[in-house]
DNA sequence: AAAAAAC
């Protein structure tokens, strides 16, 4: 549990209202209501919320023509921001503002070839950089940057003549480690700093109580193997600084991640209580919320509210399907048929669904690829690379790659099966988010297709989603009408008029 | 049930 993590109980340690102090220079009133219920949408006064942004002390006026003429901001990226503490912090509005090393400038112009940070990077970068690094909670829009947020967090933090690990991040899958490696490389380039991924099977055919202790400075990796690193004493812990997860509300619930989250945060305060920890998802329910504020000690933190999360870029439709088999039909006929519109991922609950669903696919002619946990490890990274690299079009896959998976290519999400939730049936409304941001990269403009089955609880199921976000979603009133999908994708300004 | 991973 949260005991030894929890010295103070964090709602009340960082409200004690005289230090509560809001970047976004709203009415700072006593705040242990207040903070206990960040982003809670009910209770959140909605001007402040909108005016938020603007009001943030350096993004004033300048910032807002700015913001106006970068397309690939979320238009409305109203990030709530509520610091802790009494430390000012400034909005970085360039990177020059950072004082970043000139290696990890260059990193960021020419291999990234990034012009300016991002809402939640102008943000939350110098909360990350600027002593006396407290912990961060942060919620941003899918594809708003977060990757880039801690990445750059982990590399400045890093003393690049020092040979131990220094930084630490925590993710759900072995893809997203994969994915957040290559980023990190690729913006640490410059820099000489070295890094490791730790996942499943990368060292077979090692005993790991025979291999050297790590030496790279960021290590990236899925708990188990952390884990088991840290238990063979592989992993020094002496000079970690820094700890990252992402997707950060899944490593903290109770069906997710909890326990080994935990205990590697334990483990690594038992040894430096100073580390620094940094949240980030783009989900963050308020159960979650609550258990996320207690677990780290005085946070900054960064929230949007529900309603402005879902993607305006991405327009999200539904079609009622007769029967099952329709589905299959709905795909082949009005998905596969398009022509170039750019890369598509379908959904399923199960993998059996997408080993079906693949198969059938298949065996009409159609060059599909599928990806879920029961494959071998080298599989699933052959048919996640050929994704990358454009290979392929259409890829099928379970929640695995739910999250946090960046293809920018990916213009069309399907959802063969809305998500649920196994225990109750009742929507999982993170799971949905997380895949309509499959779509819809960095502004890019995306559509969703949710295929309901007639006569099940998907519509109700559907319409629970719709509220919760309050978001538009437009029905295909007739499941076989290839005008009313040409007429979505128009819309969705994926095709031609 | 998806997922990670470990004994």
């Amino acid at each position: 549990m949260a005991d030894t993590v929890e010295k103070v109980p964090t709602v009340e340690a960082s409200s004690s209202s005289a230090e509560a102090s809001s970047i976004s220079g709203e009415k700072t009133e006593p705040t242990t209501v207040e903070k206990k219920k960040w982003g809670d949408v009910e209770d959140d006064d909605e001007e402040d919320a909108k005016n938020a942004i603007s009001e943030l002390n350096s993004l004033s006026i300048e910032e807002e023509e700015k913001r106006e003429s970068v397309l690939e901001e979320p238009e409305d990226a109203n990030i709530k921001a509520v610091t802790s503490g009494d430390t000012p912090y400034t909005s970085a509005s360039r990177f020059e503002d950072l004082n970043l090393s000139p290696e990890l400038m260059k990193g960021l112009y020419v291999e990234m070839k990034f012009e300016k940070p991002s809402k939640i990077q102008a943000i939350s970068l110098p909360m990350i950089m600027t002593p006396p690094h407290k912990h961060l909670i942060a919620q941003a829009h899918n594809g708003s940057g977060k990757t880039t947020c801690f990445v750059l967090g982990m590399l400045s933090r890093v003393d690049p003549t020092l040979r131990e690990p220094q930084a630490l991040c925590i993710c759900p899958t072995r893809e997203l480690a994969n994915q957040n490696m290559e980023v990190l490389q690729k913006m640490g380039k410059f820099t000489g700093i070295t890094a490791e991924v730790a996942v499943p099977e990368t060292n077979r055919g090692v005993n790991i109580a025979k291999r050297a202790p790590v030496s790279a400075q960021v290590v990236i990796g899925t708990p188990g193997t952390l884990k088991k690193w840290m238990s063979f004493k592989k992993l020094g812990l002496n000079h970690l600084k820094i700890l990252v997860f992402d997707e950060a509300d899944h490593m903290l619930a109770t069906d997710g991640f909890r326990d080994d989250s935990l205990k590697i945060m334990k483990d690594i305060e038992r040894v430096n209580p100073n580390f620094q920890v940094l949240l980030f998802s783009a989900t963050f329910n308020e159960t979650v919320k609550d258990f996320v504020a207690r677990t780290v000690k005085d946070p900054n933190q960064l929230f949007v509210k529900r309603e402005d999360l879902a993607l305006d870029s991405v327009k999200q439709y539904k079609v009622i399907c007769p029967r099952e088999e329709n589905k299959i039909e709905v795909i082949k006929d009005q998905i596969m048929e398009l022509g170039d519109i750019g890369q598509t991922i379908i959904f399923v609950r199960t993998k059996a669904s997408a080993n079906k669903v693949h198969k059938a696919l298949a065996e009409m002619g159609y060059d599909v690829t599928s990806v879920h946990g029961s494959m071998t490890e080298v599989d699933r990274d052959k048919i996640v690379k050929e994704f990358k690299d454009c290979l392929t079009q259409v890829l099928i896959a379970t929640d695995v790659i739910a999250r946090g998976f960046d293809q920018q290519r990916v213009n069309l999400v399907v959802n063969y099966n809305l998500p649920t939730k196994y225990e109750t049936g009742e929507p999982d409304y993170e799971v949905y988010l997380h895949r309509v941001g499959r779509a819809g990269r960095f502004g890019r403009k995306g559509a969703v297709f949710n295929l309901l089955l007639d006569g099940s609880r998907d519509r109700e199921v559907m319409e629970k989603i719709e509220k919760y976000f309050g978001a538009v979603v437009k029905e295909i009133k007739s499941w076989n009408s290839e005008k009313e999908y040409k007429g979505a994708l128009k819309e969705a300004g994926l095709l031609e008029e």
